[in-house]
DNA sequence: TTGCAGACCGACCGGTCGGTCAGTATGATG
DNA sequence: CATCATACTGACCGACCGGTCGGTCTGCAA
């Protein structure tokens, strides 16, 4: 079954799929034209037509696409050893160091969120999200369980709060980089390692806790 | 000097721009034609463009004018009695509260640095956040010189953290009202106040600090 | 009264959009 | 050989885009 035939035609998709993902992350769906498409995949618009049926579908597929490669590779974060505060300082760092390096795929998925047009995008991005959300928080509880966040705080707050640091970074990484006095712009570890710092033992003054105000 | 003339003529002025904004940070600038804006204004397109020179001058008038009623009601915030931590998370509610409340303009800002095009989007914004953003370091560099932030934190990194928290909020909340576990997707004044929790006091395990894993 | 400036509009322009279609090339099948 | 499915293309379509143009109406100044 040499199917050499169809060789050619899984290429052009291939090509095409490469070509509009990356035309979309940077421009938006409605920037780009069909034939920017075409001439970026090196294929006539009409074949674009022949393998997905609209633009819709394009779009669609480069998203899709982009957010299966996103979980996949974001699986195997936070495995392996260490203690807990370990585990979640590498997952931060990993995280956003992957959201730099797929830029492309992290911004079509970014782009989707903000965008947010009922039903579409959200229940979408619902889909993508959930898996990775709840890992990230089950590995939180496990922390919590083991004595190393202390009881009383919401599992999937603290989720939140960590991936919107590094979203946020992520997104405005060129804003901040034009900011007065923000060192950190190109420095994702350290930034990674100064929010772990505050999550881990907050930001009050003095070495001990215990002020006086609670318990 | 009874310019009776003028009035309908800047009332256009004025319909077109409220159109124009709340299309433009509903929709994006690429799909909004000139013929929505001119039917939701009441006007005719000609009209449009005797007024503004072109699609891409409107939407700078738009961002322009958002930004402006943005710096200045973020001015009046975190002023007032209270001591260091009141005063911070006044800021973050008042913040958080004036994003939701003026979703429009937000949206529209938001869009922009999401976006960020070389240059235009860039400077502009920065031109914009500039100011609120360095009244915010000054207050948190003011409750450092207090004693209530510890020694050794970048007050740049923990103003960052703070407007990434509440940015990250208003961009995802429909996103986060549809994720398993999430309670607080529609109480943002709650999700500030447990912010503030963790920024104050850290988020590790039991009273005491000291772990014996380092110092 | 006349003239002028500016607000305003219907009709229209060239160009581009997403999408279609008739037709060609090719390799597998009989 | 003929047949057929599929990959692929250039030419083309109607719709709509941002923007323009000629012209109307109105209030003010001379």
């Amino acid at each position: 079954m040499p199917i050499t035939r169809s060789e050619p035609a899984v290429d052009a998709v291939v090509r095409i799929l490469a070509a509009a993902t990356e035309l979309f992350a940077r421009d938006g769906f409605e920037s780009v034209s069909m034939n920017a498409v075409a001439e970026a995949a090196g294929v006539s618009k009409a074949n674009i037509f022949h393998h997905f049926k609209s633009k819709d579908e394009l779009y669609l597929r480069s998203l899709r696409q982009a957010c299966d490669a996103s979980r996949g590779s974001l699986d195997a974060m936070a495995e392996g050893d260490g203690d807990a505060w370990q585990r979640i300082q590498r997952f931060i760092d990993e995280h956003l160091r992957h959201m730099l390096d797929n830029s492309r795929d992290a911004r079509l998925i970014l782009r989707e969120v903000v965008e947010n047009r009922p039903g579409t995008a959200q229940r979408l991005a619902q889909q993508v999200f959930r898996d990775n959300f709840n890992r990230l928080v089950s590995i939180i509880a496990e922390c919590q369980r083991d004595g190393a966040i202390r009881e009383g705080l919401d599992p999937v707050f603290i989720a939140t709060l960590l991936l919107g640091s590094n979203v946020f970074f992520f997104q405005s990484q060129e804003v901040l980089r034009h900011l007065d006095g923000v060192s950190f712009a190109d420095e994702p570890s350290r930034y990674g390692a100064m929010f772990v710092d505050i999550l881990m033992h907050g930001a009050m003054g003095g070495p001990v806790t215990n002020e006086g105000d609670k318990s």
